[in-house]
DNA sequence: ACCAGGCGTTCGTCAAACCGAACGCAACGT
DNA sequence: ACGTTGCGTTCGGTTTGACGAACGCCTGGT
């Protein structure tokens, strides 16, 4: 498998999503690009077949590699596994710490201790949106994350992902259990 | 810097050579994308700017990731750095190799010492199609490789390039020598 | 209240991407 | 010698991508 996805819909959705994080209007990204609102406003919206130059231009205005329009969305599911990160030594304390994610100023983090058992799957609903979960395994093993992009994480492993879409917890192992970090602005 | 090449010539070109490659004509290919010969002779030819499905359904029929269609070539020059490859102990024998390049059967491998004083610039026209040159700097320091794409090279450094384009060698330092190994078939 | 400015969308027009058919060329087969 | 087959190119015709103008919607300034 190389590029399974459907070509038209990823353009549009990718182009949304640069645009977004260039933080710029969809008339001003045009204006960028030297294309006409009309066509952009199509392209986003997922109707049109954009030509290679039309495309390439969007790529240059935004400032990215023309491959990452024709790009699905990377995946906002991340994990650490256990120890594969490097310690970093406390100034004055005597112990070591693993920076898994820095806090965001402005944005709350809540902290849950999740108990899960075997067979319980336990599905959870979309949170607002721009939440974004956290979670460190302290014992057991637990699949986790995104209903269409589950991982697996034991003993020490961090995974983070998006709470705004549908995700779910399930234990692995009897007397699993987690810190999860909820995360929102 | 990014992809710093015009977008139009770069798939013609990458067009022509996928498709060289698959070893099938024009107007199969067109068949298989379900395109017109026309078309597709017209984008060859470089003048013409595809749509995304246009270029999409190529590269399906090419059986490649749309995104080489839209690169450059890759470099044919490769440079190994002294002490960049793992060094391999001879089985039996007492010393270290290193393993540059693997000998293709059927081809001919001429061996040459090539010695260059600064300020000689030798230029060499393009050999035969299908050879290429490896160079291993025994002293001084050589710029050399096709002429758009020139590499510096020093002592244990390792470089091959294609033979059959116009190509330049130059020592940077007095007392600069080298192996050159001319490779055809 | 009003208008000015920016946003994103929708509409009609025009250029061009894409198509199909015809062409010239070369290599075979009968 | 001739007809056939496949190649790549060139020629009008049609679909469609890109454009510019106009629209409705907010937000903020006077």
């Amino acid at each position: 498998m190389q590029q399974p996805a459907p070509p038209l819909a990823v353009i549009a959705a990718a182009l949304r999503r640069e645009r977004d994080r260039a933080g710029i209007s969809l008339a001003e990204l045009a204006r960028r690009a030297g294309l006409a609102k009309s066509t952009l406003s199509q392209l986003e919206s997922g109707s049109g077949n954009p030509s290679i130059e039309t495309l390439w231009a969007l790529g240059v205005a935004l400032g990215i590699p023309f491959s990452r329009l024709i790009e699905a969305p990377p995946s906002p599911v991340r994990v650490v596994r256990a120890g594969s990160s490097p310690r970093v030594r406390s100034e004055g304390a005597d112990f070591y710490g693993t920076l898994l994610t820095a806090g965001i100023p402005g944005t709350r983090r809540d902290v849950y201790v999740l108990e899960l058992e075997p067979g319980a799957r336990r599905e959870a609903d979309p949170h607002i949106p721009g939440s974004v979960e956290h979670i460190v395994v302290s014992a057991g093993r637990i699949r986790v994350g995104p209903v269409d992009e589950l991982v697996e994480v034991g003993p020490g492993d961090y995974a983070t992902f998006p709470g705004d879409v549908r995700h779910s917890y399930e234990a692995l192992e009897p007397g699993s259990w987690a810190v999860l970090v909820m995360e929102h602005r």
